[in-house]
Formats: structure tokens, C-alpha cells, sequence
DNA sequence: TGTACATCAGTGAACGCGCGTTCACTGATGTAC
DNA sequence: TGTACATCAGTGAACGCGCGTTCACTGATGTAC
């Protein structure tokens, strides 16, 4: 069925790039074909030329696709919490949730992709993206501080390293107890029941 | 020249296994061929099935491998530091050293194959090397704590989170100054600079 | 509003290429006497 | 110690397959009058 109207092209575009930012992030950039994302998306491999030049542009638009994806539902896990802490707590405990260990495809992109993209070379469209991503997801960490105190950067960035970790680190040990213990170690950390100075 | 000597053999066996070891943590599992490792250790990729059964089986082999280099190396990091606090300042340095950064191929597995090992099938070979792994470098972390006091599993996972987390963040923002950001804030919180109770 | 035609979104075959794995072969190594 | 021969480590061609990308084609959509 050709010549689908202009704006059932763009909603489909639309599809296209849902399915990419998905299946990318279970699987790698270099563990899904084109193919597979067209058939995703409920088309054949053919049109996917006439809406992206390469599969390295859809890899880029697909990574700002899921970071926008999983900042909307940070936003609400911390929208209408009281303080610092709560929101904290809010923020981990959906982050850190089964659904998105077993489930990278609808989780954070920077758990699910940053050894792809670190592999990527530098001048590639999806590095700029990722860059941008992990910038809006510190802008988050920022934003639930204490508004009494001065903003603290290193604060977030040390967060979203040991986030990230925690999440990378459960996957790859998923079957075994040790999985299970990092999800429990870094929630009760950011949960402030280990009151520890040091890390 | 065909038929070496079964010593030969058995060094060219770990030449494959070393040059496997470094090629995936660079590449990843799906982003080396057997016939690239081969060539990286000096032969074609014919005489490969003859030392192993298949990809999987070396990608088990070379992970096991790359733990056991890198936790040679944190162990002389650690050598002969007076106390935890500087055992751990000493580790991170090396962690996140600016080398380690641009050679994922000589710098932790953990980090560098965490995407990776999740993608693989809870059965493949390459899952429990990696857990095995992952716990002794947990093993280690627990034996430059204090031992005056109880050991901490749930600080030395915390800790190995955000290590990881770090360089893994780092590596996929290279080239954007918050790649050092990462390195800078994740260090000084080692170090004890910081000294809020609360990530 | 109706007609004629140009446009172009999506199809499916085809391109050159590299993948993991197999296998017949070579000839030095290892062994039996 | 020397000879005859079986073994087997490594070679390179070949297998079926899937990859990213291209392209001639189809026919409904969009437009000019």
C-alpha cells in the first residue's frame, strides 16, 4: 500500500524512531538491523531511506528520542515531593525498579547505551546527543537540591555515576544474588539510612 | 608453516586468549571478528576452532582473562598503602586515569562489557565469568576496609557502582569537558574531600 | 466541484561485503620400534 | 641413536547467512486548472 498522505509519513517516521529508540537500547546499536526496526515499526526495510540518510542518524535521534523519554518520567517520579531526600528516594527507587532491569528497552539511556556510544568515534552524530542527554539528566539531579544551598554539581555527578552503575552492574550479574544486592545497597544509600561519610 | 611444537601451541593458545581479551573490551563481544582476533595474534582464523569450540566459549575465556589482569593491577595499586582511605584514593586514581579512559582494552571489564553481558542469554558461559568477576573485585574493596571494624559489603557495592558508573559515563562523554567532570567529582569523593553524609 | 497528471511513501529485489563455522590439506612434531 | 610413520597445529577456500544501502517500481495522494 504506497503513498501513504504526508502527515500518515510523518506518524509513521514517528513509529520508526519509537521502535529504534527501543530496540536499541535492549539491544545495541550494532545488535539490531535496519531491517528489524522497519519490521518493528510495522514496514519494510525499503522506505527507510526516504526518512533517515543512515543508520547512524537514526542511531542519534533515537538516543534523544529515549533520554526525553526517560527524563519525562523522572520529572514525574519527583514532581510534588516534599524535599531533597524524598524526591531522591522517588527518583531511585523507579530507577532501580525490576521492570527496568528486565526491560532496558523503556529505561535510561545512559545505563543502556554508553558503552555503544563510547565505541562510537567522536564525530558521530549519536555522541553529541548522548552528551546532551546525561547534561539534562544532571540538570534534574540539580533541580531537586535543596533550594536553601548552593547548588552542588559534583553532588549530582557522583549520583548519576553511582545510578548508572548500580543499573549497568545489576544487568550483567541479572540470575545471581550479587544483582539484587547492588539495587539494595545504592537504594538504602540514596534512601540516607547509611548515614557514612565516606563513599 | 603448519604444526607447531605443543608447547607452541599451548602460547599461541594464550596469545588468541590475550588479544580476545583486549579486542572485546575495546569493541565489544559483536564488534570483533574471530578472524580480527586471530589476526591480531598472528595467525589465520582457520586454526581458531582447533583451540576453541566456538565465540561464546573465548568470550567466557577473555573475560575471565580481563578480570584477572585488571584485579593484578588494582592489587598493586593498593600495595602497601597505610590505611583505606588511601588504599581507595590510590585505587581510584588508576580507576579513572586518563589511559584507562582512552583504552577500555587494558582497563576494567566490569566497565568496559557491562552492556554486553547483559545482552548475552543468562546462559551463555560469558554471564558467570562475569559474576565471578564482579565479586572479586568486590572481594578486594572489602579487603582494604578498616579491620578494626566490620566488614561492609553494602559500602564496597556502593563503591564499585560508582566506579563504574564513572568510567562508563566518562568513556560515552569523551570529548565534552563533563567527561572530566565525572572523573574530577567521583575522585574527590574518594579522596574524602567531600565529606556530606548524603550522596 | 471535477478532471488530469505529477509527486512521492512504501515495496521488494538486488548490490557487495563480512560474519561464524567447516573442512580438505600441508608438513613439522611426536612416537614406536 | 636412527628410521618409519601417525598425529595434529595451522592454512586458506568454501558454506549459508544477514548486514547497510540502492533502486526500479507501484499506485494513492496532492495539486494545477
Amino acid at each position: 500500500m504506497p503513498r501513504a498522505s504526508r502527515e500518515q509519513a510523518s506518524s509513521n517516521r514517528v513509529a520508526i524512531e519509537e521502535s529504534a529508540s527501543r530496540l536499541f537500547r535492549e539491544r545495541g546499536f550494532g545488535g539490531v538491523s535496519v531491517a528489524e526496526v522497519m519490521a518493528d515499526a510495522g514496514f519494510t526495510h525499503g522506505g527507510f531511506y526516504g526518512h533517515f540518510a543512515s543508520k547512524d542518524e537514526l542511531a542519534a535521534i533515537a538516543c534523544t528520542r529515549a533520554f526525553e523519554d526517560s527524563l519525562d518520567r523522572w520529572k514525574q517520579r519527583v514532581a510534588g515531593q516534599g524535599d531533597e531526600a524524598s524526591a531522591l528516594g522517588a527518583l531511585i527507587d523507579g530507577y532501580l525498579a525490576p521492570r527496568n532491569l528486565r526491560a532496558p528497552g523503556g529505561a535510561c539511556p545512559s545505563a543502556a547505551l554508553s558503552n555503544d556510544v563510547s565505541r562510537e568515534g567522536e564525530d558521530k552524530p549519536v555522541r553529541a546527543a548522548f552528551v546532551a542527554g546525561v547534561k539534562a539528566q544532571l540538570d534534574l539531579l540539580l533541580s531537586v537540591q535543596d533550594p536553601d544551598r548552593p547548588p552542588d554539581t559534583d553532588k549530582a555527578l557522583v549520583q548519576l555515576a553511582t545510578m548508572v552503575g548500580a543499573l549497568v552492574l545489576a544487568r550483567a550479574t541479572a540470575g545471581d544474588p550479587i544483582s539484587g544486592d547492588f539495587v539494595r545497597a545504592v537504594r538504602e544509600r540514596f534512601a540516607g539510612l547509611v548515614d557514612e561519610a565516606t563513599v
